[in-house]
DNA sequence: AACACCGTAGACCACACTGGTCAATACTCA
DNA sequence: TGAGTATTGACCAGTGTGGTCTACGGTGTT
């Protein structure tokens, strides 16, 4: 990327990045398609390689700037003190929505990526990449209080049966409200419901 | 399709079945290639078009092949008189593997038509479909014991938890194995966990 | 006014691939 | 031998691709 791109008024930036980010993760890099973001973003074939050389490199600089923004809006907020797992993956929950209501696109590409299996990035990249699972992963699981587990299940599997559990109501959430304009939905109830399915676990889970 | 299509040796209607299913099933109906199926197949170019009149019509008779593997071969085998929720699933479990193993392209295909939102099917299939949803749910939701369950908790909403879960690990599972040979996989190991996974459930679910 | 320069648009390029056709041929059986 | 069927793949027009390039409008400096 040209410093010309950092130099544009900051909407315009935006508009690009935007446009690219929601291409890239709904088709995927090579499905992606130039002449798309352009259309989207508004701005002549032209400029978009004037601005990164080439596809390629215009995902690289994508790549980087969700990442940050995954880790820095989301990952790095969670607070580890709290040890009750249930308790924290709740509130990991509630900052990941947040971060979605502000940069949605950015939110979508990075988890994307975090599927995706066959994307291929140079060295620093990868090593970014590398520490946000690290990171993500001490931020989700380190420091728990086991203690709270019922007696003589096994914690690990227990991890994994929450998780899968809050994914899976998180994953029915989007695909229900996918389409909707983000703004218009009252979340109120959903976090009501989400909170009574956590409260179901606390009671299985815990004694 | 024509009736010459049914009058063919069964290994190479099965070889073009396969190569269409597994070629829809990665790519969506419009993102799928003609090209790349004939190739898969075996066959030339002219004779996809010679068993069916176009790429809509082989779609249609896909779907129809596979919704039966999927209601006969799995959905239908499932014990309605096991009444214990757990064990109702995991009984399910292993005959979808058991389907999976003697038809993937099918499984797979289908598994794919029921994510998918925006293939559009004609009103016989979409019946057919509807069917499918509304026996599957009878089978998985219907006459379970409800006693076994620990007394105050939303069994409904025990019902999504151990859903999610249970699709979790087999998720996890299939994307882990994905790309390995699926003859040469010994499942034991795996089962044994699964197992293990669904005592953690039956511990913290019943009392 | 003249010039240089930068940001911009989009027509254009060669190419890849698409679903589908069709004429030519190979095969089968009476 | 010949009628009929099965088969192939070159071919078609159309669409879309990533990327280039020319032309132009604006702005600032001389």
């Amino acid at each position: 990327m040209t410093k010309t791109f950092s130099n544009l008024e900051e909407t315009k930036q935006q508009r690009i990045i935007s446009a690219a980010l929601k291409e890239f993760a709904e088709n995927g890099f090579e499905q992606a398609s130039t002449n798309r973001i352009v259309k989207e973003a508004g701005i002549g074939k032209g400029m978009l390689f004037y601005y990164f050389t080439n596809k390629q490199e215009l995902f690289h600089y994508l790549v980087q700037y969700s990442l940050n923004i995954f880790m820095d809006d989301y990952i790095k907020k969670i607070d580890i003190s709290e040890r009750d797992f249930i308790e924290r993956w709740k509130q990991a929950a509630q900052l990941k929505m947040q971060a979605f209501a502000k940069y949605p696109n950015a939110i979508n590409f990075t988890g994307m990526l975090l599927l995706s299996d066959e994307v291929q990035l140079p060295d620093y990249l990868e090593a970014k990449f590398d520490e946000l699972r690290k990171t993500g992963y001490a931020m989700l699981y380190d420091n728990i209080d086991v203690s709270l587990f019922r007696e003589g299940i096994d914690v690990e599997k227990a991890f994994q049966l929450i998780r899968w559990s809050i994914d899976g109501y998180q994953n029915e959430l989007t695909n229900q409200l996918k389409g909707k304009k983000f703004s218009s939905v009252d979340f109120d109830p959903y976090w009501e419901e989400f909170y009574a399915y956590l409260d179901v676990l606390k009671t299985c889970y815990y004694d």
